[in-house]
DNA sequence: ACCTGAACACCGTTCAAGT
DNA sequence: ACCTGAACACCGTTCAAGT
């Protein structure tokens, strides 16, 4: 039942967004709306089809600048992390000690994270182009750019690898946590727990049980119940910061 | 072309796997087969389809026991955990201190994300029942056990429910790269960099800019150049476990 | 009770054909 | 050069019908 409603929201009755018809398509303009089109619905929704129809075009069209939805997905993933790459004010500057450095950086990948969050699953999930290159840290440039700053700063070669592993580690998980939390809603503390009385006509007990969601079985666990209004609490930007403090204050220890 | 390929092995040519005939079907039956099949496949593959052919009956029967697709990659989620709920290892021992607790919880689940790799995507991405669920520790149960462990061990309530964030995102981070690094391939340092006299007879250099790889532009990159190898060596359980051991002298600090 | 045939609306993708 | 009509093989899903 749940996943057809999900389907027949408005994306699904021709309201597809901005259909503007300026002059040819090109691949930028594609993965352009491509993205504007998951961030206002959802990765799934995403059809070759329904995207041309927000580009005023047929589904086959767009074959001339994708190499089909695989490449397509690909290519939203390298367009909402373009500009990282483009960004001077996330490379390595004069001024800056390592920590600086990564700071800025962990927090413009935040960024982008935060502005797209339907998208960053695939930032986080898409078979990246080399096995090293690892998610959010997606472009050679970057990976790079971050290697180059640590080795700048007095990192020998095998304390920035380490680095960059154990910083991409922090941001994706990190991120993806948070960004998941962001779709799923922020406040289950409003949510009455399982409303048993059922309000309403229902044949079978159903119902009320999906009402009551997660909170179904919390009964059973008293930790969580205790700690409900606590977990729900939204620290997402304190965690970050407590964390990636952390982090680099490690990093400072194999320096030796 | 490269999305063809990959519809064009042998899942879609009937090679569908184990085509077990044993009694009427139950959704236990169909969630260890969808998942077994993600394992053998991908999740790509799996079809509603496909999955009622490996388990010789029509994709229709499925609907009796899974509530359409989404339904039935949410039982892989649960399904795929549902050891570690099971498992009493994973409990708070008499004889534990937390941090043997943590230490043995962290291995269970990157025990179960290393046996489906494939599958653990799915358990980094899927929404969460409630928005405090957060993966992997997808489980009232689980993460009660959690609560439980440190609240027991001497954590207040906000040391705790700090310590079920930054573990979680740990986890979630580490082995997700863990496993997506997995299917990428081990050694690309096998690889022939840029063969650019092209071996063969294709009309355009399209091809041996595609079997570069990421390789391509490395030229411009004298640090990746420099660290490829030590980038692409596997450092993931030691990574594993100096992170987890970073983050549990973190905790203790809070426990003043 | 459990499974299926037939049907529907929708996909991704190709290719010859239009302009 | 750029787009499309028509077609193909495949999807998820429903429902009345079979056993």
């Amino acid at each position: 039942v749940s996943s057809i409603d999900d389907i027949r929201t408005s994306a699904s009755r021709g309201d597809v967004g901005p259909a503007t018809a300026r002059g040819p398509l090109d691949r930028h303009r594609i993965l352009t709306e491509a993205v504007a089109f998951v961030d206002e619905f959802s990765l799934q929704q995403l059809t070759m089809r329904r995207l041309g129809q927000r580009l005023g075009v047929e589904a086959m069209s767009l074959y001339r600048y994708v190499d089909g939805r695989e490449d397509l997905l690909d290519g939203m993933v390298e367009h909402v992390l373009a500009g990282l790459d483009a960004d001077p004010h996330l490379r390595l500057l004069p001024t800056d000690g390592w920590q600086a450095f990564l700071q800025r950086l962990a927090h413009g990948v935040r960024e982008v994270a935060l502005a797209h969050p339907k998208v960053f699953p695939l930032v986080a999930t898409r078979h990246p182009a080399a096995p090293w290159l690892r998610p959010p840290l997606r472009s050679l440039d970057l990976v790079e750019a971050f290697l180059e700053g640590l080795v700048d700063r007095g990192f020998d070669d095998e304390a920035a690898v380490e680095a960059y592993r154990a910083f991409s580690s922090f941001l994706l998980g990190h991120l993806l946590l948070e960004v998941s939390a962001h779709g799923a809603g922020t406040a289950p503390a409003e949510e009455p727990l399982a409303d048993v009385t059922g309000a309403g006509d229902s044949g079978d007990a159903d119902e009320a049980a999906d009402a009551a969601g997660a909170n179904e079985q919390l009964a059973g666990h008293p930790n969580l119940q205790r700690l409900e209004r606590l977990l729900s609490q939204d620290r997402s930007l304190a965690e970050f910061e407590v964390s990636l403090e952390s982090l680099l204050q490690r990093l400072e220890l194999t320096l030796g």
